[in-house]
DNA sequence: CCTTTATATACCTTTACACGTATATGCTCT
DNA sequence: AGAGCATATACGTGTAAAGGTATATAAAGG
């Protein structure tokens, strides 16, 4: 598990980095709304806390989980190499442009790619 | 596999996903640059392929297989909900304090937690 | 045709990890 | 100290997916 890509492939983990961009949680309160069993809710916890995605502080017999950016700062960064790919749409170029504004020169205009002959068609698919 | 998370997840498709990014490359060429077999470079693709992360064409004996951006699009959308735990000009921790206390009273800034308890200490680690 | 080249698929084995159940640890309060 | 609650961990089991080897498909060229 050394990649925080395997960390948030696993879908109750995602779940609980949800449930964790509103507030802080405690286990039991994370258990209830998302309706898995404790044990569970503590080893994803445990594997997101040594991925540094969460961190928790103790409150009596408590443990209250909040979120880290660190690693998804990292997601976004490997996200960054193939976001001219998806420039070309213009809503989605707006949206990032929300973001980029900042630092952002002058987005260069990306070319039209050739486009090839015939899509290929494999197996499984329908003509 | 489902999602676009699981799909990532792999090192091998990740690093496909990356030699893809300058251009679109044959079967072939994605084998030896990154000298897996080329089954397995046959496997991910197909993966990828299914996926919508890749397109192929035909050229003679060969496929050229390139990407598509909507996966990534998927992936950036979720990652926007946890955006504002790192944003653009603040730093993050100074952020996240701030998140913290905003429900207190607005007191001196202080640079120690409000009312915060010690980090929690688990098993293996070091004190 | 037959061979070579390029890619896809089938089959088998191994392994990693998610889950459930049971139990341990630790804190609080009486 | 003992009870009760909250959380963590240990252990056994099932399963899905990745890798390796062999083979199938298909196009190109002599």
């Amino acid at each position: 598990m050394e990649s925080v890509f395997e960390i948030i492939a696993e879908p109750n983990r995602r779940a609980i980095l949800s449930l964790l961009v509103s507030s802080q949680q405690s286990v039991g309160e994370i258990e209830r709304q998302l309706r898995m069993p404790q044990p569970t809710v503590s080893k994803h916890l445990r594997v997101l806390r040594e991925a540094g995605f969460v961190e928790s502080t103790v409150d009596a017999q408590r443990r209250l989980y909040r979120l880290k950016p660190e690693p998804f700062q990292e997601v976004d960064a490997w996200l960054d190499r193939f976001r001219r790919f998806w420039s070309d749409h213009v809503d989605a170029l707006e949206r990032h442009l929300d973001r980029m504004v900042q630092s952002a020169p002058a987005k260069k205009k990306t070319k039209k790619r050739p486009r090839g002959p015939n899509r290929e068609r494999h197996k499984g698919e329908k003509r």
